[in-house]
DNA sequence: CGAGTGATTGACCCTTGTCAACCATGGTGG
DNA sequence: CCACCATGGTTGACAAGGGTCAATCACTCG
């Protein structure tokens, strides 16, 4: 690990409520990894070695379907912590991580992480904390999938990674990944793309501006059917 | 709180590892509560005044769409733990729970699981654990949903309720609301089940009984077009 | 025995996936 | 400098999984 490295590591929310010393120790055997686009973290099954920390960059998590079909249940960026649960409960990864640009991470050993819970008060705190708002991803995620067909799925997903105020937003990845995430196909994103287009929804690449977030927002409770 | 309540607590996967002492100090101020089948404890929205346990009986945890449709995530029964996420965050629910069989909580402020976080060593570590089992439920079911079509996805959930000697399995509730949890319409579900029983499942009420594991395991990993 | 609730079945249609062809962009090498 | 190719995205035609609506059936409870 780099100094950058520790700079970076200080500033993940995780680590906010620890002290110093606490994190010197979590961090003592952590080690530093540059991994190109496309390198495969670990795949899904594998136990869990290490708690990954972006340091820069981005990480897709991929669900694998029991014929290889893939499912992208999230990406993760700059100073996200991922698959924490697997680590702290010492079971297989539930998903493989795919490095989708160019990143640097923290590799932090399963067992600092299980022994920090059980002998640095305050580290158990902060990962209930981080978990907490995971669990909460993970639950927004499924009112998704099963409240809302796929337009509106795409106008709240938008809406949520809009600024507030300019209305201008960046997919964290290429369409095919944020079709995945969306779970559907690439065409239908494609298609749904076309459809906002009419709603003041200006899409080039992954850059996306937004005219009006409200219009959107209205979109996304749009039930099927009711066009 | 009676004292059969304190005994049921006892056995709670998540108060496992603390002291008596710790225990007792989180519980100090734990109200029973008796909710008839159709009690709503809380609305999606509601700032969390309390972490829920159920003592006796079964929970349906319920995200409702922008007008009103509803989406069960999960169930909840004897000795589970629900929305612990909530309460540590202090945020509002993002789901509501219903009450579909008579059933007994207990009710612990939520300022005593935040106290505890923060005095009590272990109980941090405790909830990390709790809520790296509900994390890794939510991506189970997020991977089903965006990798198996219906029938897969029964067969599946299925498998996982069965006994794995037996092959006999009971729905956690009535088949309207197991549809729901599976992201399918009821009648999707009583179609699916139809289907199954050319492959040796018997389906009477809430009460299955499979002939053959591995063939439903088989089914389960079946794409679509695939028949 | 009715009434009410929940499950099933059938007919139909809509959303979305699939397959295929086409288009745009950018980097490479002649 | 531009033809060439690779990659990723778009568009169209079509099919199918699953939803909706409505009627029917089964069971329980007064």
């Amino acid at each position: 690990m780099r100094t950058e490295d520790y700079a970076r590591l200080k500033s993940v929310r995780l680590f906010q409520g620890l002290t110093p010393a606490q994190l010197d120790d979590l961090t003592a055997n952590a080690t530093g990894l540059t991994a190109p686009r496309g390198t495969q973290l670990f795949a899904q099954g594998d136990p869990p070695d290490h708690l990954h920390v972006v340091l820069h960059g981005m990480v897709a998590l991929i669900g694998r379907g029991p014929r290889g079909e893939e499912a992208v249940i999230e990406f993760f960026g700059v100073e996200d912590v991922f698959l924490a649960a697997a680590v702290i409960l010492d079971q297989p990864y539930l998903m493989a991580a795919r490095v989708i640009e160019d990143s640097r991470l923290a590799l932090i050993p399963a067992a600092s992480v299980r022994r920090a819970i059980e002998r640095e008060n305050g580290v158990g705190g902060a990962l209930a904390y981080e978990l907490s708002r995971h669990w909460r991803m993970a639950i927004g995620q499924l009112k998704d999938l099963k409240l809302r067909p796929a337009l509106p799925r795409l106008a709240a997903y938008l809406v949520e990674l809009a600024d507030p105020v300019t209305g201008v937003a960046r997919l964290p990845a290429q369409r095919r990944l944020v079709a995945a995430r969306l779970a559907m196909s690439p065409e239908s994103l494609s298609r749904c793309f076309a459809a906002l287009r009419t709603h003041g929804v200006e899409a080039r690449g992954r850059n996306i501006r937004i005219a009006d977030l409200g219009s959107l927002r209205r979109l996304s409770t749009l039930s099927a059917g009711a066009n």
